[in-house]
DNA sequence: AATGCAACTGATAATCATTCTCATTTAAAG
DNA sequence: CTTTAAATGAGAATGATTATCAGTTGCATT
């Protein structure tokens, strides 16, 4: 049963290996944002001889395919998932780390008015609010 | 004649020194987007002894402090501006690479209206529009 | 003005994520 | 089953940033 992420970079005509393979299950397994390290990790245990430089060389080749997506949420490494067929923002719970996605459309349409004000086509854009849990009253 | 950063670094209660006060007068002097090698280059013509473990230093001290900001657009070293009265965020020309500072009060609020609605308290975040000139017609 | 000490500085080594190199292996085509 | 270009794995290299440490400086107190 191929994921559907292979299925993927099967239509964009990606050569697919079993490392890839392996790499693209992972990724579609995940429903969180794990970076090369974790990804890294998550493949072991289908396949213990996968090197890390192939993690990396294929999570390049994929999102420069456009089958997945590269965020930066900071803390100075890259962290991946699978392109939904719907776009989405992200929230970051400053206190545990947790990513929360969302979208807005009044928010998507907005960029565009912005972009088209200034003389520009929007492309793509990083979207990204870091917060704290609020605080449900109870002590304190 | 003091500069405005370097007063408001005097605020916060930071130490001055001969070097740091060069390091605030250049940021206060740039209207882009430096990033570290960029203000060492800068710093070196007022002062050709400070090194650039001092630049790296100081920016981090005074980004800490809350007197600069610091950017990360996409190229992966950190970009520094001095903290303005009035937030804004950033356009960047993908073409050129030339940082367009844009204000939308719309989006703000929408973003803390989506973090209040997951329960959260919109501490800070991130928007950055990559862009492309909107190609005025002539030829093509 | 001299003293003392904590903070600062500069050169350089260390770190960390990521990319590159290269010898070896693999896969798709004939 | 060959051919051959592409892919892989281990480790070296890179680039941005941070840590280390010996020497220097700012300044409050004599
Ligand atoms: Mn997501
Ligand atoms: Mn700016
Ligand atoms: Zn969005
Ligand atoms: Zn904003």
């Amino acid at each position: 049963m191929p994921s559907r992420l292979e299925q993927r970079c099967a239509e964009k005509g990606l050569k697919m290996t079993s490392q890839r393979r392996t790499i693209a299950r992972v990724l579609s397994e995940s429903d969180d944002h794990p970076d090369v390290e974790l990804l890294y990790q998550r493949t072991q245990k289908a396949d213990p001889k996968i090197g890390m430089a192939t993690v990396y060389r294929t999570v390049r080749l994929f999102e420069e395919a456009g089958v997945i997506d590269k965020h930066d949420f900071g803390d100075g490494r890259a962290r991946y998932e699978e392109t939904g067929e719907d776009h989405h923002d992200h929230l970051i719970d400053m206190k545990t780390g947790r990513v929360i996605e969302f979208t807005n459309e009044d928010i998507e349409k907005l960029q565009h008015m912005v972009a088209e004000k200034l003389g520009y086509e929007l492309i793509g854009h990083r979207l990204e609010l870091y917060c704290l849990p609020i605080r449900k009253k109870s002590g304190e």
